[in-house]
DNA sequence: CGGAGAGTTGAGCAATCTCAATGTCTGTGG
DNA sequence: CCACAGACATTGAGATTGCTCAACTCTCCG
C-alpha cells in the first residue's frame, strides 16, 4: 500500500517497535518505518497489574493504548450499581474512543497487560495524514461492532448455561495471540463476578453452571482459572 | 474541508441530493458537489414497505445505503428460531457492512423507509479516493458502536420494566430526524414481537409492562402504536 | 358480520436470583 | 512450618421474576 522507501534515515524500525508482536496485526501494520518511526518519539511502552484502572467512564481521554498483551475489560454501571461488562480488549486491538473527548466505558486491567501508549493529539495527527491508517482502525472498529452485537444475542436470548458456554468459546477464541483456532487450554482472565456481569448473571448462576459443564465432562477446572476442553465441538454445541 | 469549486459543470447539486434531508448529517455531508454529482450516478432511490426484508444474514453484500426516512431493524437468529434485534438504524445511517463481502445481521423495513442505494463498488471506490467520506462513516461506526454498548447494558442487567422504559425513551430520542432532544409524542416502528426480541422478553412481558406503564401514567398509548409521553424525565427514571 | 392478525390478561411453572453457609487457595506473621 | 485472615468460589434452600400456555379482546378489512 505505501511504498516503503529504503534510506539511510529510516530504513530502520524503531527498537520499541521490533519486538513488538501486535505490529503486523494491529493499526501499526499500515504504516511505513518512517512512519513508525515518527510515531514512536510520541509512544512509550507501560505496564499495568491486572485490576488496575485504565479508564473512568465519562471521565475526559488523553491518551490512546494498543493492546500489546493481555486482557482488557470494558464496563459501564448503572447509577444503582449493577454493572455490565461491554467487551474484552486483546491484542492488537486499540483502547479509547477514538474522536471522542470523554470515554464512554470503564476500562480495567482483567489480567496484567502491557500497552503502547500514544497521546490523543499524536495519534489523531498522524491519522489525519494517514488515511491507510485511519482504514486499518476502521477495519478494526468495524469488528469490534460486529462482536458487540454477536454478544447482545448471547445477553437476550441465551440461557445461562449457554451463556457461559459461550463465554468459555470466546475466551478460547481470542486469547491466543495468533487468533487463528480457538484454543483447548487456557487461564481464564476474568473472576467469576467479572464472568458473571459479562453474561448478565449472579456469580452463583456462574458457578453453577461451571461446575455442571464439568460435572457433563465438557471442561476440566484446575485451580478456579484453568480451563482444559477435551472437545471443542463439544463446548461449541453448548453455545446455543 | 474539501474546497468547493464552482464551475458551471459541477456547481449544481445532483436533483435527487437536492431534496435529500439526510445528507447534511450524512455520510454525503463529507463530499463536495462535485463528488455528489459523480456520486450520484451511482445511486438511485428505492421504497420499502414495512416488513419487507432488505438483507439476509450471510447473504452476499452488493450495495450498501443511505437511511433517508423510516426505521430498518438488524437482526440474528439462533439456529433454534430465537432471534434477536441487535440494532435500529434511522436517518441517516448507512446500512449493510462496509468492506465485507456477507451480511451478519438480517436486515428488515420495520416502518416504511426510503433508501438512496448505491452499489458496493462505487462506494468502496468513492471512499478509496476520499479520506474525508472513510473519516465521516468512521464516526458513524464509532456511534453506532457506543449505542450497542448502551444497548448491552440494558440486555443484561436490567429489570423488564427497565427494559420498555428504555426501549421507549430510545425511540422518543431517534424517531425525530432533528435528533436532538426526545420526542414526547411518536408512533411506535415496531411490533410487540419485535420489541420483545429487541428487549430478550417475550410479547406478554412486554405487554404487561406497557400496561403497568400506562396504568402508572408515565405513559398513553393510542390504538397499540401511538406513544405520548406526558413527562419524559418520569420515563427517564424508569430506565434505571 | 365475521375472520384474521395483533395485543392483552390470567394462572401456574421454571429458571434465575437472593441470602446464607461452607469450602479452597494464597500470603503473612508467629 | 503451621495457623489464620481474607479473598474468591461453591453449594444449598427458598423467593421472585419472567416464561409458557391458554383464553379473551380489539381493530382492521373484506
Amino acid at each position: 500500500m505505501q511504498p516503503v522507501r529504503k534510506d539511510i534515515h529510516s530504513s530502520e524500525l524503531p527498537i520499541l517497535c521490533q519486538s513488538c508482536e501486535a505490529r503486523h496485526q494491529g493499526m501499526c501494520g499500515a504504516l511505513s518505518p518512517e512512519q513508525l518511526v515518527s510515531l514512536s518519539r510520541h509512544t512509550r511502552r507501560v505496564h499495568h497489574a491486572a485490576g488496575e484502572e485504565l479508564l473512568a467512564d465519562a471521565m475526559p481521554i488523553t491518551s490512546y493504548a494498543n493492546v500489546l498483551s493481555g486482557v482488557i475489560k470494558l464496563s459501564k454501571v448503572l447509577e444503582d450499581g449493577r454493572q455490565q461488562v461491554v467487551g474484552l480488549q486483546f491484542a492488537p486491538d486499540l483502547l479509547g474512543r477514538l474522536f471522542a473527548t470523554e470515554s464512554r466505558v470503564a476500562a480495567e486491567a482483567a489480567s496484567d497487560v502491557a500497552l503502547c501508549v500514544v497521546s490523543k493529539s499524536a495519534l489523531e495527527n498522524i491519522i489525519r495524514e494517514n488515511p491507510a491508517l485511519e482504514h486499518r482502525i476502521m477495519l478494526q472498529t468495524l469488528r469490534e461492532l460486529d462482536e458487540a452485537r454477536e454478544w447482545m444475542v448471547t445477553l437476550g436470548r441465551k440461557t445461562a448455561q449457554e451463556k457461559v458456554a459461550s463465554f468459555l468459546y470466546l475466551i478460547a477464541s481470542h486469547i491466543d495471540p495468533a487468533h487463528g483456532e480457538p484454543c483447548a487450554n487456557f487461564d481464564l482472565p476474568l473472576s467469576r463476578n467479572d464472568i458473571g456481569d459479562f453474561l448478565g448473571l449472579t456469580i452463583e448462576t456462574v458457578s453453577r453452571q461451571i461446575s455442571k459443564l464439568k460435572a457433563d465432562g465438557v471442561i476440566e477446572i484446575t485451580n478456579y482459572r484453568h480451563v482444559a476442553v477435551p472437545d471443542l465441538a463439544r463446548l461449541r454445541i453448548r453455545c446455543g
